[in-house]
DNA sequence: AGATAAGCGAGACGGTACGTCGGGTCTTATA
DNA sequence: TATAAGACCCGACGTACCGTCTCGCTTATCT
């Protein structure tokens, strides 16, 4: 056992050199809204920090940013609306108002962007794992419940989900997140194949 | 019409120039797979032409990307597969294939990134469109043949599968690209409410 | 009929193109002071004629300066005061004085500067010479009326009058061209060997 | 006395950076003899250096070479020959002397062409300012043992013979340096008015 | 208390790429 | 064939950051 009591040698790392860095960079990120446009150097300038110190901890610009965007994590809403549908709409109704933003673009761009595969992931599993879990169990409970069809593979539900939100922020322009959250599930809910006549 | 007779005076611009620049453009775009790593100056040294020949022609590095995405449109594949669902898979499978490989992880960085919002346009229209049209005229000959459900809102139903395509190559990792793409066609086709007990 | 006895076919070369060239460059050199600031592309443009029709006249830019500055020639003062020392006085107050303003210095920077000797060549042959001329035909006249002292080396005189102009309008800053052309000729009249005690 | 205990924070600047810039400045004015042929790009890849190094001493290349150029400072030859002649003769032979070689035409050029006047007084204060102050002494020794003439304006004479020899060397062509130096020293010694018959 | 060791802000280092400018050449249509 | 216009390839310009490397200092732990 080495350091927990016995501690490293040396001054220890500051915490306020920590925040003040992660802050910066979520400032700017929002500020700038391009990851290209976000450079260690203004980082380190507005965190009032040398580069070093920045260097010490991240290996480079994406991982800082990777961890920066992690200490974001917005509360999730509070759900037990009663209904699954009511819980779904209301989760894909938070995905979709994330979806304005600068920051939030900033960060999609992140998550979709990368050669290096591994950040990609960290940065999904800091960001959206939260809210595909919170989707998660509102399916399964669903399935208790009965509500979700016997035979939906909620990994499927749940991509169906988020992705449609992603993308029909963007197609369809304007409209509440509400709204939209609403189309989605009750589209999805439904299906879309006719009915058979029976 | 505009100067077929009265031409701009001056040597005019050389489409060899134009072709050159895009396609060293794509072909570095692929190699280094980010468009950070994609430098003017190695578009210009492969494609044998100065600096300022691109800079006549594009303000910057982005725009010139978007241009050389542009140019791609690979072919759809043919459908009249005789049903909705096997039109749908067929799309969504090429559109799944399409996830993998550097190039198009580059592309969807560009499609999501963008600060200047025209650009994000810019090549949606020239690059997702398409394949969102064939999408849609799928969606229109199902409700003419009554397979799809009325009411269903085409705009939705689109982005739903498309989305899902994209969240779901990533999150659920292997598996072909057919059997993602039926799995999320029928997933929507069905509907994920339990049938009422009748 | 188209050559006076035989004339180049084609279309000839324009005569205001050659002055509008020569005139823009001289404005130029004038204004900027520095040949490396003198673009051809600010020639061309300032003349109204495109670059090609001065790279078909002149090999480069220091040549057409060259043959610019040549064009120059500004009338000597006529002489006949009666005396060698005033003639003498008289051609090197011109000189001085010609030491100020932009476009000379940038003359003397021609002058002085090429690697390749043979422009530095030119220019001296069009611009010194007349006034080298000028000098020497007083020197001359002064060796005839008995006021030059025999034996005295008329280029070497002309060389220590000519560059003490050159360098004591630096040097000495202020003072008025005549004044110092006054002091430069006395001082070089009279000698500075002490007069022998005899 | 300026910092000694407190400096200033950071990294200091490499002593040795400004010794490979200058030297590589001066070799490559030397070789390409042409201040306009000699780049930043080229002097920072000689002296193994980055651009911005050399951007953080000198705002551009001319301060730079005037820097440079500066650093020369070749030895005078030791004097006390004897007689003032003999000195004068001395100094005005290497001064004719170094006005052979491609580096000191490039200086001259420097001396004589810029529009900012506040470098050329630069150079001429580190290059041209001890040889005036030599020759100047030679002067002042020579009017103290009688040698100079009372009434001759020692700066006149100084530009005289310095501005002869640069003059000289060029229109006379040929010869030693050691003739040139003698026959402008012999010709302002004597001067060049003839003795009244008395 | 003093030695040891690492972190700190600052900023210089060797580089890469940026976007601009100008050089000298080439290619149009027109005169 | 010369002309004005302007595109061509090339390469230097001066700037901005990259990620690394000193500096002098501070802040801990370990003798």
């Amino acid at each position: 056992m080495q350091t927990p009591p016995g501690r490293r040698p040396g001054r220890p790392r500051s915490r306020r050199a920590d925040d003040a860095i992660l802050s910066a960079a979520l400032d700017l990120l929002g500020e700038r809204g391009n990851i290209a446009e976000v450079s260690i150097e203004a980082i380190a300038a507005r965190a009032g920090v040398g580069k070093a110190t920045i260097y010490r901890r991240w290996p480079g610009k994406e991982e800082l940013l990777v961890d920066a965007v992690a200490t974001l994590r917005p509360p999730l809403p509070d759900l037990d609306e009663g209904s699954m549908r009511g819980d779904l709409v209301l989760l894909l109704e938070q995905v979709c108002a994330e979806m304005d933003g600068k920051l939030q673009r900033a960060i999609n761009a992140l998550l979709v962007s990368r050669a290096h595969p591994e950040i990609g992931a960290r940065i999904k599993h800091a960001v959206l794992a939260p809210r595909r879990e919170a989707l998660y169990q509102v399916l399964r409970r669903g399935a208790e419940t009965g509500e979700l069809r016997p035979g939906a593979d909620p990994e499927a539900v749940l991509n169906l989900l988020m992705g449609g939100a992603l993308l029909h922020r963007r197609s369809a322009g304007g409209g509440s997140p509400r709204a939209c959250a609403e189309l989605l599930v009750d589209t999805l809910l439904a299906g879309i194949a006719a009915p058979r006549p029976a």
